[in-house]
Formats: structure tokens, C-alpha cells, sequence
DNA sequence: AGCACGCCGACT
DNA sequence: GTCGGCGTGCTC
């Protein structure tokens, strides 16, 4: 009997060795069932004939539940990279790339997909038995041609499932190939001379290894430069994939997609069907699905021919998973173009530092799109400085003129607040005592509609209490601003209009985003207030007011990243104000108007203000010019998280004099869900020398007591020290 | 992570 | 006397 070493999903930095009885046959990278403990599990074969260990112990496996490897060569490649890069173990991160049906031991049809077909008692039916349902009418018809594939019915979803229950129409799976290049539906657009350029630089890079940083203001036709992109590399039958950092913002690019190609298209995100995701992941490999556009996992698509990586918004933290397996989708995405030889794009209007960095060291090529492609006209960024003013519900006189000078020439406005609820506290007149969280250090936030007072931290909600909970006085009062509050206090100063909320709390109901987002498209004068979700993705034309009403909480923010990220939103948000014809303006609520961050990106765009903000970097010796890993602990014990990083930074302090740390030090949320929380930051200029320290402490932390003890994660270039 | 074993406290 | 708390150990 043989020997495999199979990887399994177990929070365990080793391969498990297995006996492979006579008569089975395997591959690296098929699924097998094996015993494990007193459990059954599903692993990956990923060596054949492993070094001798283990013999004794040895147990045979189970049943081989592939023909064909899941994971070819070169994705194989790419999640061991990844295991070894973010120190995961390997064996969770294939579980992260596997769609659930797989994980679980289903069979894989490869290359195969669904399509509708009417049921004979579908062909049966008169289309007078559906005149009171036209959507199902219409369905009807169409599948009378033929049968529809399910990716060309998107949007379907209730009309097809009245029907399945009717037993009018049925699924049925059917064998999927390649896909055969077909000529471009529409003509692609006259192209400006940057774009032209940047077109012409990646079709010229095709069939290799190379990366390009598309840098396009918002309005410069950075998509039209992706579809022209896309058509040499569809043309020769090869495939594409977009990712985006959140599904919901692409419908209209979708259309956009959909429009110009004659090929499948698909999308991937978390909010499919396990068997919807089954689906997708057998056309990416069959080579059936042209185009895939998706969010940051699709990333581990098996494409059988990938020709092109497009990564739009690359400077979006969305891209980078925040939990568990802690990957950059985008860097990731490098690696993965640099296996399948092919090139990638990096897009965005705000570039990542990280990205620019990169163009600056010459290892990607800069493509800028420097002129608007439209005739929208370029926005303003407006300073307001709120040094003594009078401030009606935190807006000051000027800012309000503006908001009833526009609602009233028809146009809409929009308000930024970065805090949802009500007021972040409510105070005790009396003694000053504010009410907080039992099991965070935070305090609570005061929700009117509700009555509740619920933690943002842990989610923990609770009556708003008649008396403080220190003195006993009545006298208890809101401080400080949340979007619950300011949509009612603009209703009360300007009743004539309405206001529309948009922010966790108002859109936590399936439907109801999408239902105040086309109800803000209609373009009816009214006022928006919103949260960060706001900024993401949607164009409103007739917005043509922004109002960031608390510009000063990021510019003095512990955050390092945190005035990258408020650069961004500005110019993405003034991207995103006014139309051909009306022009946008941005209005900065500010105590600190002569703040140079703001001035910079005022007068001098994006780019200026990244070029200091990178030297400033340099300077702090903080990414991209060191590394940064970051553990973090969570304990009952106050004292257990400290105990064990300080052992981490002790061993780090004396075998690994190059890795720089601080700490262990308390994050800004000290105590969350009644745990105490630490963190150790590393920094080193030499990533080979900081991933030597974080192999070390890992190795080393394995045997301490103490690490079973509390809970504790590695952040390999966390975008965040909270 | 799961799952077992094992040794101490409050209950039918 | 048992049920069950979670400390500790192991998984090829």
C-alpha cells in the first residue's frame, strides 16, 4: 500500500499521512474521505508518496471522491503561497477556496451546468392559463424557443420558482464547454489619448506576466478601458476576471459587461446559493464562463484559461477579509496573474499608497487617465470653517443656505455621518455620568426609534433607563450626533423636502437598499443622510451637494491610515456629485481649514496629496516602506493577552534584531464583549526577516499553555491596529 | 476546531 | 450517589 499526505480543514499547521489501499487511484489536488480522531472528513490529496513518518499511526483512507483534481497546478501553487505568506494553515485556506457543496463531499459535475426547460406539462399549458401572471407569460414564451441557461435568467428568481411549484418548468443539468469567442455586441467607444495608450500597453502584454496601475479620475473612462481590454483577451478564448469590492454596487457595470460582450458572464459573491456557487465554480473551470466578475474569493476561481485580472477599486479595504484567513484579495491577485501568466490590472480614481509605492519602485506600470472622458464638469471641494460658528444640529449657517439653495433649484443633497443611531451617549445633567457598555469599554449608542441603547461594538441592546445609573436623576440628555438624529432635525428645519436615511440601520430589511436607492435615482429633490455606505459605488446625478459634516474626527485619528482613507472618500464622493450640467460641490465642515492634509487634496487633487502622504510614511517608517504584522489577543483574564505577547515580543527582541515591535499595547477598544484585548505590532524593512520572526513566535507559541488559554490571531499587513 | 478523558461541585 | 463544568491532550 502507497502512502498521501492529504491536507485537511483543521486550525492545524501540518498534513496528515494516510495509507491508500490497493486498487484506488489518486492525483494531487482530488478530494478524499478520511478518518480523522472519531470524525470524518473531506481533505486534499497534495503528496504522493510523502517521506516515510508516521508509519504506525498510518490509518487508510476512506473513498476517493474525484476523478480530476479540484485544484489544478497553478491555484495549488498559489494557496500554498498563501498559507505560507498570511500563516494560515493550509488546510483552512483550501476550505476558504472551495465552494460549501465541495467542501462537504459533493460530486462535481465538471463542466457541467443548469439550464430551465419548460416541463411537458409546461408544453402542455395555453398561454390563456397565464394571462393574470405576465412575467411567467413572457418566461413561458421564452423557453418555448429553448431552454434558457440559469445565468441568463437573473432577476427571474420568483417568476422561476412559481413555476417550479406549478410543475410548469424544471431544472436540468446539462454539459457545459469552453466558450466559443463570439464578435463584440456593440462598437467599443472612441477612445481619448491616455486611454488609448492604456488599452494599447496591456493588449501588448498579453500571454505574459504584467502589472499595470490604472489611475482614473472618476468620469475618465477607466471601464471603457477594461471592456477594450477585454475584447483581444475573449477573442482568443481566454478568460477574464473583474474582482469589485462589493457586489451591490455593480449592476451598472454588469449592464456595462453584458452589453458589449455576446459571451457567459457570471457573478460571484457571498450572497449566492451554495448551489449557485457550485454552479459558478464548474464554469470557471469548464472554461465556460467568459467573464466572471466578483467579489474578493472569487479570486480562487480554478479558471481553465485565465487571460486577464482586473481588480476595480483596488484601493478599497473590502478587498482585504477581516476575519479567519486574513488575505488581500489584491495581492493576492498578483500572485495569481504572475501563475497564469497573464496580466493585471489594478483600477481606481485613489490608488492604495501601497500601489503607487509599487509603481514608484518600477514593479508596476503607471497608466493615468488624467482627463474626464464625459463632459461632466469637475467638482468643488469646499472648506467650511466652523471656528465660531453658531452651529444649528452641527451644521452651520452656510452649510445649511447651501442645502435649501440647492433642494429648492431641484437638485439633491447629500449628508455624510459617519455614526449611526441617534447620539453615540446619552450624559446624566446632573453628575455627568454617560451610559455605557457593561461588557466593552465604549458607551452605548442611544437609538429614539428603538428605545434602545445598543453597543456597536457587540451588538448588546438594552432599554434606554429612566434614571443615571450613578445619581438617580431623570435628567438624562443625547450628546454628540448620529444620522437617526440628524434626519429628524432636517426634517424639522426644512419640512418641504424629504429626508432619506441610508445606513445600517435603515436598510437591515432584505429590499429596502434597494428600495431607498431607486427612490434617491428618481432624482426628486431630497435630502440624504448616510453613512460611509453612501460613498461606495452609486452615482447619484442629481446630487449636487455633499456635505461631510465631521470632517476633523479622521484628521486626528490614531489610525495611520486614516487620512489615506479620508482623501479617498473626498475625491471619490466629489467624483460622484453632479452631472453634465450641474456642478457638483463637496462642503467640508472643518475646525481646522488650514489642516494641510485638506489643502493639499483641495488644491492639488489625489496624486499630490499620495506623494506627501507616501514621504510621510518614509519618515514614520510605516507601510509600504516597512511590513507590518500584527497579533492580537482576546481574554477573560485582563492580564493573559499581555502575558502571552510578551513572551512573543521577548523572543522577537532577542533572536530577530532587525524586527522592530511595539508593545504588547492596549487598541483603542480596550475591553469588547467582556474580553480583554492586546495587540503586538511588528514592523521590519526585510519581509523575509519579519515572516523568519513570525515563524518563529508561532512555532514557539504553540507549546505555550497560555496560547490555548486566550484567543489570539496573526495579522499579516493588517490595514488596521484596532 | 472537534471530540474524548478526567477530575471536582450541586442536584434529581 | 449521578450530571456536567471546562482544563488538557490528541487528531496521520
Amino acid at each position: 500500500m502507497s502512502q498521501i499526505r492529504v491536507a485537511l480543514p483543521v486550525p492545524l499547521y501540518q498534513h496528515f499521512d494516510y495509507l491508500l489501499p490497493e486498487g484506488l487511484q489518486v492525483q494531487v489536488g482530488v478530494r478524499v474521505l478520511v478518518p480523522f480522531g472519531k470524525r470524518e472528513l473531506v481533505g486534499i490529496v497534495w503528496q504522493l508518496n510523502p517521506p516515510d513518518a508516521f508509519a504506525d499511526k498510518l490509518k487508510p483512507i476512506k473513498a476517493v471522491l474525484d476523478q480530476q483534481p479540484l485544484f489544478g497546478e497553478a491555484i495549488r501553487q498559489l494557496l500554498s503561497f498563501a498559507a505560507d505568506y498570511y500563516h494560515h494553515p493550509l488546510g483552512e485556506v483550501l476550505v476558504s477556496a472551495l465552494p460549501a457543496l465541495l467542501r462537504e463531499g459533493k460530486a462535481v459535475l465538471a463542466g457541467h451546468g443548469r439550464v430551465l426547460q419548460l416541463t411537458e406539462q409546461g408544453r402542455a399549458l395555453s398561454a390563456s392559463e397565464l394571462n393574470r401572471a405576465p412575467r411567467q407569460l413572457a418566461l413561458w414564451q421564452r423557453l418555448q424557443q429553448s431552454a434558457i441557461r440559469d445565468d441568463d435568467l437573473s432577476g427571474e428568481s420568483t417568476t422561476i420558482k412559481a413555476m417550479l411549484d406549478k410543475g410548469l418548468v424544471s431544472w436540468q443539468t446539462v454539459p457545459f464547454t469552453a466558450f466559443v469567442p463570439q464578435p463584440d455586441r456593440q462598437q467599443p467607444l472612441q477612445l481619448n489619448p491616455a486611454q488609448a495608450l492604456a488599452v494599447s500597453a496591456i493588449n501588448q502584454a498579453a500571454g505574459s506576466f504584467s502589472r499595470f496601475l490604472l489611475e482614473g479620475v472618476t468620469g475618465s473612462g477607466k471601464t471603457e478601458v477594461y471592456l477594450q481590454a477585454i475584447s483581444p483577451v475573449l477573442q482568443r478564448g481566454e478568460q477574464v476576471l473583474v474582482l469589485v469590492p462589493e457586489i451591490g454596487l455593480t449592476p451598472q457595470t454588469l449592464a456595462r459587461f453584458a452589453k458589449r460582450f455576446a459571451v457567459p458572464l457570471q457573478i460571484w459573491h457571498s450572497n449566492m446559493t451554495d448551489q449557485e456557487r457550485l454552479l459558478a465554480w464548474q464554469r470557471s473551470a469548464s472554461g465556460d464562463a467568459a467573464i466572471t466578475i466578483g467579489t474578493r474569493s472569487a479570486l480562487f476561481l480554478p479558471f481553465a484559461r485565465l487571460g486577464l485580472l482586473i481588480i476595480d477599486e483596488e484601493h478599497d479595504a473590502s478587498l482585504k477579509q477581516q476575519d479567519g484567513f486574513r488575505y488581500h484579495a489584491r495581492d493576492l491577485a498578483v500572485k495569481r496573474a504572475a501563475l497564469a501568466k497573464c496580466p493585471i490590472v489594478l483600477g481606481s480614481a485613489t490608488p492604495s499608497l501601497e500601489s503607487l509605492y509599487n509603481v514608484q519602485k518600477g514593479k508596476f506600470a503607471h497608466l493615468p487617465l488624467p482627463e474626464r472622458a464625459t463632459s461632466q464638469q469637475v467638482p468643488k471641494i469646499e472648506l467650511l470653517d466652523l471656528k465660531q460658528q453658531v452651529l444649528k444640529h452641527g451644521l452651520a449657517d452656510g452649510t445649511l443656505a447651501q442645502i435649501k439653495q440647492r433642494l429648492q433649484r431641484g437638485e439633491q443633497v447629500m449628508l455624510f455621518l459617519n455614526r449611526r443611531g441617534f447620539a453615540p451617549a446619552l450624559i446624566c445633567h446632573e453628575c455627568g455620568w454617560l451610559t455605557e457598555c457593561q461588557r466593552c469599554a465604549a458607551f452605548t449608542t442611544f437609538h429614539k426609534q428603538s428605545r434602545q441603547l445598543v453597543c456597536h461594538h457587540c451588538g448588546a441592546c438594552r432599554p434606554v433607563p429612566h434614571q443615571c445609573g450613578h445619581c438617580g436623576s431623570t435628567q438624562l440628555a443625547p450628546v454628540g450626533q448620529g444620522t437617526e438624529q440628524l434626519e429628524e432635525q432636517l426634517q424639522q428645519l426644512i419640512p418641504d423636502f424629504p429626508v432619506i436615511r441610508l445606513d445600517r440601520d435603515s436598510t437591515r430589511r432584505k429590499g429596502s437598499l434597494e428600495t431607498l436607492l431607486s427612490e434617491i435615482q428618481r432624482g426628486e429633490p431630497a435630502i440624504i443622510v448616510g453613512t460611509q455606505m453612501l460613498a461606495k459605488g452609486h452615482h447619484f446625478p442629481n446630487v449636487s451637494l455633499v456635505v461631510i459634516v465631521d470632517v476633523d474626527s479622521a484628521l486626528y485619528s490614531s489610525d495611520f491610515r486614516a487620512s489615506e482613507q479620508l482623501a479617498q472618500l473626498l475625491t471619490q464622493v466629489a467624483g460622484r456629485a453632479g452631472r453634465g450640467d450641474i456642478a457638483g460641490t463637496v462642503l467640508l465642515q472643518t475646525h481646522y481649514p488650514g489642516h494641510p492634509l485638506l489643502q493639499d487634496v483641495i488644491q492639488n487633487g489625489y496624486s499630490s496629496f499620495a506623494r506627501s502622504a507616501l514621504l510621510e510614511r518614509q519618515q514614520t517608517r510605516l507601510p509600504p516602506y516597512q511590513h507590518l504584522a500584527l497579533f492580537r489577543t482576546e481574554s477573560f483574564d485582563s492580564q493573559d493577552g499581555v502575558a502571552f505577547l510578551s513572551i512573543i515580543q521577548q523572543l522577537i527582541a532577542t533572536h530577530c534584531p532587525k524586527v522592530q515591535y511595539l508593545g504588547p499595547l492596549k487598541p483603542p477598544l480596550e475591553r469588547k464583549a467582556g474580553k480583554f484585548r492586546w495587540q503586538l505590532q511588528l514592523f521590519c524593512q526585510d519581509r523575509r526577516l519579519l515572516h523568519q520572526a513570525l515563524d518563529l513566535a508561532l512555532e514557539q507559541s504553540r507549546n505555550l499553555p497560555l496560547a490555548r488559554k486566550i484567543k489570539w490571531q496573526l495579522d499579516v499587513d493588517a490595514l488596521d491596529l484596532n
